[in-house]
DNA sequence: AGTGATTTTGTAAGCGCTTACATTGAAGAG
DNA sequence: CTCTTCAATGTAAGCGCTTACAAAATCACT
C-alpha cells in the first residue's frame, strides 16, 4: 500500500505538497497538482484515514448509538443518518446498546475512543448525569427520543403526549366510546407521555377513564397479545384498542383474531410509530 | 483527554510500561501494574484508538458492506455480525452499497481506507474481478450470498436451488397440482437458482412446467402484487403460489385478498427467507 | 561477594499523515 | 537592475501510540 512519501517521490515534490493537493485547502500550481495526481493514480495511492485522523485530530466520522441493529425503527434511523452523512463526506460508526446501562455505556465509550467528531445517541438506559458529562466534555452530542433537563439544545424528541392524544382522538372521531389501551412500560417517559395523551383525548370527549382499560406492556409484540387477552377480561366489549407502538398492535391483532374478532369490523386497532413493517400487516 | 504520556508521568514509569499494562502482552511486575492502573483511573485515561491503530497497524475493526441499512434481512445480518464481533473485542464499521456498482465500490474503498482488519461483503453490484483484486491484496475478505469462481474459500452462499426446490416440494406435498411462481430478477444468480429448484420439484412430481406460471418480479413487495394480478390472467385457477422471497409473498397476499381470495383456504402462498417481519404477516 | 541467567523497565525509532514556519523564486515597483 | 511582495513549495515537528533493542534490576548459585 503506497504512502504519501512514495507519492511525493514519484511526483518529485515534498510530502507537504502532496498533502495539499489531497486536501485541496492550500494553493498549489496547476502543474504540480497534475504531477501529483498522476503519481497518485499510477501508484493506486489511497490515503490512510487512520494517519490522517491522528495528525489532524479529525476523523470525519459520527458515532451512532442505537438500541438494536435490527427492527424497522432503527433500520430507518440508521439508513437516514448514513445517507445524510455520506452526502456530506462523513461516515457513521454504528453501535448497539441493547437498552442496558452497562452496554450503552461501553458503546458510548467505544465511540469516544474511536474519536468520533460527534455523537448521535439513542440512549435509553444510561443516566442523565452521564449524558451531561459527555456534553460537558465538549464532544458534540445529539440525544434522540429523550429529553434531558439542562440538555435542551442537544435533545430531539417526539411529542409523545400529542401522539397518544391523536391516536385516541382518531378512535373517538370514528365514533368509538369504549376504548382500551395497551401501554409501553410506564417507567419510560415516552410510554407514560403517550398514555397521558390518551387520557387527555378521553377527557376531552367526556369519556371517563378506567384503570381497567389499560394494560402495561413492554413495547414488544408478545405483550400486545397478552394485553389483548387481559383486556378482554378486565374491560370487555371495547370496540377500539389503541396501542403505544406498532409491534404491540401487531401482537394484539393476532390475539384478537385468535379470539374470533374480525378486524376492523368488530374491533378497531391503532398503533404508533408507523414503522416500515406495518405495511405488511393486514389490515395495514 | 489524558495521553499515555501523562499516565506514565503520574505513575512514575515509562511510556512503554504503560503500553504494556494496557495491552497485557508483556510481563509487568504486580507493583508497577498497580501504580499504572491507579494513575489511569485517577486521570480517567482512555487510550486513543486511532493512535493505537496507526502504531500497531491493527484497527480491531471489521468492515461490513450491506445493500441497505434497513429491512429485515440486513437488520438480522448486521445484528448477528455485530454481536459476534463484540464478543471477540472487535467492532464493525457498516456501510451501505445500495446494489449500485459505483456506490458499492466507494463503500469498499472507504472500508479499506479505514484500514479494517477484514471485510465482510454483501456485494451484489461490483464485478468478480474487483473482488478478486481485493482478495489478492491480502485483505481477509468474506463474500456472502455470492459465489465467485476462483474465490471459493471466501464465499458463503445459500443453496438457492435447494431452497426453491423445498418450497415447491412443500406445496406439492400439501397436494397442490397447479402452482404459480413469482421469481426475483432472473439476471441475479439467487433468483434464477431458486427458479431452477422450483422447476426441479415440479418435474420430480410429474407436473409439466409452463412459462405462464412464472412472473418475474424484482424482490420488492410491489412486484408481488403485480405478479399476483398478472398470474391470475396467464395462469388462472392455481391453488398455490411460491414466491422467491417474503417481500413479494407479502405483496402477493395483499393482492390476493383484494381479489377476494381467502388465504390459505382458497390459495396457499409460500415465501423464501423467513425474514423477521414475516411474523407480523397474517397468516404468518 | 561474584557470576551469569532471567526478568523487568527504559530508550528511541517509527506508523503516515498535517501544518506552522521557513525558504525560494518570480512578478511588480522604483 | 535592485528591492519588495507574495504565491508556491519545502522543512520539520508533532499527533499518541507500539515495539525492537538496550539497560538495569533481580535471582539463583557457587
Amino acid at each position: 500500500m503506497a504512502t504519501i512519501y512514495q507519492v511525493s517521490e514519484a511526483a518529485g515534490v515534498s510530502l507537504a505538497t502532496v498533502s495539499r493537493v489531497m486536501n485541496g485547502n492550500a494553493k498549489v500550481s496547476e502543474r504540480t497538482r497534475k504531477k501529483v495526481e498522476d503519481a497518485m493514480a499510477s501508484l493506486g495511492y489511497q490515503p490512510n484515514a487512520i494517519a490522517q485522523s491522528l495528525a489532524s485530530n479529525r476523523t470525519n466520522s459520527v458515532g451512532l448509538l442505537v438500541s438494536e441493529l435490527h427492527g424497522s425503527y432503527f433500520g430507518d434511523l440508521m439508513s437516514t443518518v448514513e445517507h445524510v452523512l455520506k452526502q456530506n463526506g462523513k461516515h457513521v460508526i454504528i453501535t448497539a446498546g441493547h437498552v442496558d446501562e452497562k452496554r450503552e455505556h461501553e458503546a458510548i465509550e467505544f465511540l469516544k475512543s474511536r474519536r468520533c467528531d460527534a455523537l448521535i445517541l439513542h440512549a435509553e438506559a444510561v443516566s442523565d448525569d452521564y449524558l451531561k458529562t459527555l456534553v460537558d466534555s465538549k464532544i458534540p452530542v445529539v440525544v434522540i427520543n429523550r429529553k434531558v433537563d439542562a440538555l435542551d439544545e442537544n435533545c430531539f424528541v417526539v411529542d409523545n403526549e400529542r401522539g397518544g392524544y391523536m391516536a385516541t382522538k382518531a378512535a373517538i372521531d370514528a365514533g368509538h366510546k369504549k376504548i382500551a389501551y395497551i401501554s409501553g412500560p410506564l417507567f419510560k417517559k415516552d410510554a407514560s407521555d403517550r398514555l397521558a395523551g390518551h387520557k387527555r383525548a378521553l377527557q376531552e370527549a367526556g369519556v371517563t377513564f378506567s384503570e381497567n382499560s389499560v394494560f402495561e406492556g413492554d413495547f414488544h409484540e408478545s405483550s400486545g397479545q397478552e394485553g389483548m387477552q387481559h383486556l378482554q377480561k378486565t374491560f370487555s366489549d371495547f370496540t377500539a384498542l389503541v396501542c403505544a407502538n406498532d409491534e404491540m398492535a401487531s401482537g394484539a391483532m393476532t390475539a384478537a383474531r385468535e379470539a374470533g374478532f374480525d378486524i376492523p369490523s368488530q374491533l378497531s386497532i391503532i398503533g404508533f410509530d408507523n414503522v416500515l413493517f406495518s405495511r405488511y400487516l393486514y389490515p395495514k
